[in-house]
DNA sequence: CGGTGGTTTGAACCAACTCAACTGAGGTGG
DNA sequence: CCACCTCAGTTGAGTTGGTTCAAACCACCG
């Protein structure tokens, strides 16, 4: 299971967080290149995650939050009766498992979509250098409550919109953290199949492929497989806000 | 508008922490009488908000979370098309405003829902506090965290969930911050409207209007107005958790 | 080349919505 | 003290968006 050493050596180098590209989106962001040493002597390293492969899963024992560096994974819930509730999907940069502090129990299993790299932060650590650091200790207030802001985004977005206006904003939120990373908020490849789109979106997976048919036939967007080509952004972002459509 | 001297004095008495009967909840359940003091001491005291009134609005700029000392409220974001989301209510030991951090402002307006009394704590002077007591740093990333947690269900309930069981999770859920506070979980008084309610968990007026008179007829709950009785708790809970019930 | 997991499409159904009317509780002023 | 108004809540009837069930399709892989 073990890397060879090379690739090993390799992986530790490209992880600290003074090489790293993420570095202005992630947690250090404001840090000082001093401080992001001492940030960067916490951090743990760890094998890549395979596809299907947990990162923790429900129920285990909180002791780390985790930074995505590359790949992309899904949290997921299970409820008593067995259904389960997909409730984030996690890209490079950002910070899972902040929702386990409480309970010191992580509330849900997070697994990895495609190939994944992460960095483990142990949290008492974090916590004890955040007494130090004004700045991470910022950044990480920050972290949690830009993932509140989110979350009730989300929850407006279940309690009121349609199937349509769904897809439209699940696609222009992608585009959006796409972009910010780097990348091409035009053209981009899902890294989840269609069931776990439609269970974070509280809809069936059928509802999902006849929208992105519709879309597609609309030219709005090109679909192919899990291939994304965002044709009309401003009509998208239009579908994403109203429904109501009084046709002229 | 200002309250004769005599009552001010009282309430700023009452809102000493080390005597208010709340701190086994509230964010300074941790500290010790000293810490306790110095937490209190960048406290700031409000006058009471009446019904209607708001402790912020949409957009304001974030100085400050609040404590709910008693009473309650609701968060409401407003959408670019006029309509409103309602995104939590808050009770008394409850924190407001952790979701304004990350982009220093607001995201929702928050309103008294009836006679709400309040503790203001600038946020900046938390978070130096934090700094000195980690017993409270720990304590706001566990609230934090908590409010995360909370989200995700409601995220599940919002996109899994019948009428019914949303229904029945409100009710059980308002039942058991009553029973923390160590008011009754089984007699409680509803402090917003029925609109409220629906807004809240995605259902029109009408829907949460009927389900509370079939969960009456069943002899689950009494409602009268806005009194809540809850009658029969293990089916309300089995309400709350499956739909699917092969009647044998 | 058959199998398997993911995706698409069609058709029927149903839970919750909308629209509409009614009821009841509170408040106000003549 | 009653007539009137208003607003929250309830109840009924018809409509519909998204679901479920069913079947085909596709692409990749051993």
């Amino acid at each position: 299971m073990l890397e060879p050493m090379s690739r090993r050596r390799s992986l530790l180098h490209e992880a600290r967080c003074q090489t790293c590209s993420l570095s202005s989106l992630c947690l250090p962001l404001a840090l000082e290149m001093d401080d992001m040493g001492q940030f960067d002597a916490i951090i743990r390293r760890r094998a890549p995650l395979k596809k299907g492969e947990p990162l923790f899963r429900q129920g285990d024992t909180f002791t780390s939050v985790y930074a995505v560096r590359s790949g992309s994974l899904k949290q997921v819930t299970a409820e008593g009766n067995g259904s389960e509730q997909l409730t984030n999907f996690y890209l490079p940069s950002e910070l899972v498992g902040l929702d386990g502090i409480d309970e010191e129990q992580y509330p849900g299993s997070v697994i990895a979509l495609e190939t994944t790299t992460i960095c483990e932060i142990p949290f008492d650590r974090l916590d004890l250098l955040s007494e130090e650091l004004p700045e991470l200790r910022v950044q990480l207030y920050r972290s949690m409550s830009k993932e509140l802001r989110d979350d009730r985004r989300m929850m407006r977005l279940l309690s009121r919109k349609t199937a349509d206006q769904r897809l439209a904003s699940f696609l222009i939120t992608l585009s959006d953290r796409f972009r910010r990373r780097g990348y091409s908020p035009y053209s981009f490849r899902l890294s989840m199949p269609r069931a776990d789109i439609g269970n974070y979106l509280g809809l069936a997976v059928e509802t999902v492929s006849r929208i992105l048919s519709r879309f597609q036939q609309q030219n709005v967007v090109a679909v192919s497989g899990r291939e994304v080509n965002i044709l009309d952004m401003p009509r998208l972002i239009t579908l994403a806000e109203e429904e109501e459509q009084t046709a002229s």
